[in-house]
RNA sequence: GGGCCUGUAGCCUAGUCUGGAUAGGGCGGCAGCCUUCUAAGCUGUAGGUCGCGAGUUCAAAUCUCGCCAGGCCCA
């Protein structure tokens, strides 16, 4: 039986026990274990050492056995249990729900900053996780291509033309930057802007045609680094494919009363919080609508049983209001923010306006640079493996944290020993060089291998812990403390030749590897 | 003004939901280990007022209240 199958039976058994609920922790004292007896006893008046060994002789499930310690209860798995565990290690039972996961996106005329990077690793992990249970997923990228700044970015294009030829990204970067320290000096620059974007929005064919070349070169920039990122395919759900159905959206929920005028602008009221604006005085749309237009559009195109959104901790209110408008207009699908911390760098937040970014692409190279360096010191040159290695670090170094916490950037982070990607990819490489011609099975665990062992058959309960939580940092602190024991057995004494270890060490890289894959990260050739 | 998030060794971080068994790791430092399956590895060692104060409890990094610091959002 699966360990989780067996740690439920436990709980049920603990909660018949003790009439309380019962979460076991999976820990370092056993397979799974708790301190319910501890913690009843005071209640009971019994002594907790007696409670705990009064249970552990009441607890007879087959397959487990149970050690008392103190208050404590740990239970381990028989070996047959932890080899047959090991067998099917990778085989759930299909969930087949259907999620949409709105990831990724990226603002087209802008840089894919690292600072994008954290949606979309997470976002593409989150994705894997659901995947590998056997959900069927959709992902979305919201990319932004409406709003006011483009009037902006129009409008200097035209007052201060340049050749778009070479790296246009850079180039309208500048402009934007440009047309802010202008605007500072002559703020009638801003309504110009504002004027300009009304002529994109009624159609003006000059202003469209630009619009959609700035777009196109941003897609093909995105695509880039998708690729080098080998980020699954993503639907495209740009912002601006939302407009018209927005300001419909907005009159039908006026007639429907879902929504209402409030002096002059129209709004969703929201329990408890400030309401969602709709559209603004003068009669233009704002993000929010279109964001609700493409939340029901979602709804109805892929009847999602969850809709995720993988997206900032400053968009939390945002997406409070949303969900409550999208649930007011009658969508019950679970709805998720996945919210992460803000990366900044050392002088302060990033800044498209100031131009104070970092490229992704820029850091992605040193990565891979770094990696080059090093290889070519070992006397191995393989541009398939550097790719998978500088941005396996980059990944990896953005996964491993739970981090609702912001985020320094520094260039350091960039690091290949310890608890990085590369340690994990290496010792994947290790196990599979070692496991390869594995032996047929198992009759029982060899000296030494408990240990490893018992990492390896965690791994389920550790991907289901991960898709209740859409946490990836789970993912990733597993991979770590796997490949740490594998290294210690290896350190202990020799693997190959014996088929039973061999065997393991066949499982571990099955398990490392889909670990990595489950973080978007792939396993070298040769390290 | 209102709301939310974060604070764990020089640096980075797990644990906080669900209180419990010595607060785990990593980087950097120091001391070791390659004629044996890949040293991007392994072993040992030093380094901690868990932001501060109070409360609840047999037991608090974890729960409650107050404060301090940083960040974010709304008006």
């Amino acid at each position: 039986m699966f360990i989780e199958e067996l740690a439920k039976k436990t709980e049920e058994k603990l909660e018949e026990l003790s009439g309380e609920k019962v979460f076991l922790e999976f820990g370092e004292f056993g397979d799974f274990s708790t301190s319910l007896p501890l913690r009843i006893a005071k209640r009971t008046g019994k002594n907790p050492d007696d409670l705990a060994k009064e249970w552990a002789q009441k607890i007879k499930i087959p397959g487990i056995h149970v050690k008392q310690e103190g208050g404590f209860l740990n239970f381990f798995l028989d070996d047959v249990e932890l080899l047959d565990n090991l067998k099917y290690i990778l085989e759930f039972t299909p969930s087949k729900k259907v999620a949409t996961i709105d990831y990724s996106s990226p603002n087209i005329a802008k840089p894919f900053s690292v600072g994008h990077l954290r949606s979309t690793v997470i976002g593409e992990s989150v994705r894997r996780i659901l995947d590998l249970l056997g959900w069927k997923t959709v992902g979305l990228n919201f990319i932004g291509d409406w709003g006011t700044q483009f009037g902006k970015l129009l409008l200097a294009y035209q007052k201060w033309p340049v050749d778009l030829e070479k790296e246009p990204i850079k180039k309208l970067l500048k402009l934007y930057v440009k047309f802010h320290e202008e605007a500072e000096k002559n703020p009638q620059l801003n309504d110009d802007a504002r004027a300009m974007f009304k002529k994109l929005e009624g159609g003006d064919k000059e202003a469209v045609k630009l619009w959609k070349s700035f777009r196109k070169f941003s897609l093909d920039e995105f695509d880039k680094i998708y690729k080098l990122l080998k980020i699954s395919k993503l639907e495209d759900a740009s912002e601006s494919k939302f407009v018209d159905k927005g300001q419909k959206l907005v009159d039908e929920f006026l007639k429907k009363g879902i929504a209402e005028e409030s002096e002059g602008a129209v709004i969703i009221p929201v329990e408890g919080k400030t309401p969602l604006i709709l559209r603004k005085k003068d009669g233009t749309t704002i993000y929010s609508a279109r964001d609700l237009a493409s939340g029901i559009w979602r709804s109805k195109e892929f009847k999602p049983d969850l809709m995720a959104y993988v997206v900032g901790n400053e968009q939390k209110l945002h997406f409070a209001q949303l969900f409550s408008a999208l649930k007011d207009s009658g969508i019950n699908a679970e709805m998720k923010h996945i919210s992460f911390g803000m990366l900044r760098l050392p002088e302060g937040k990033m800044s498209t306006r100031k131009g104070r970014v970092v490229f992704l692409e820029d850091v992605l190279n040193k990565a891979m640079d770094k990696v080059k360096d090093i290889m070519t010191k070992r006397g191995v040159d393989n541009e398939s493996d550097i790719q998978k290695i500088g941005t396996g670090a980059v990944k990896f170094a953005d996964l491993k944290n739970n981090r609702t916490r912001n985020v320094v950037f520094d260039w350091n982070m960039i690091s290949f020993e310890g608890e990085t990607g590369p340690y994990v990819q290496y010792s994947a490489v290790r196990a599979k060089r070692i496991g390869e011609k594995f032996g047929k099975g198992v009759e029982g665990i060899p000296e030494d291998f408990g240990k490893l062992v018992r990492k390896l058959v965690r791994f389920r309960v550790i991907v289901k812990k991960a898709e209740k939580t859409f946490r990836p940092d789970l993912i990733a602190n597993y991979a770590i403390e796997l490949a740490k024991v594998f290294n210690e057995t290896y350190a202990k004494g020799k693997i190959g030749g014996i088929p039973e270890k061999e065997w393991i060490a066949n499982k571990t890289f099955t398990v490392l590897e889909k670990s990595l894959h489950l973080l978007g990260i792939e396993v070298p050739e040769k390290m």
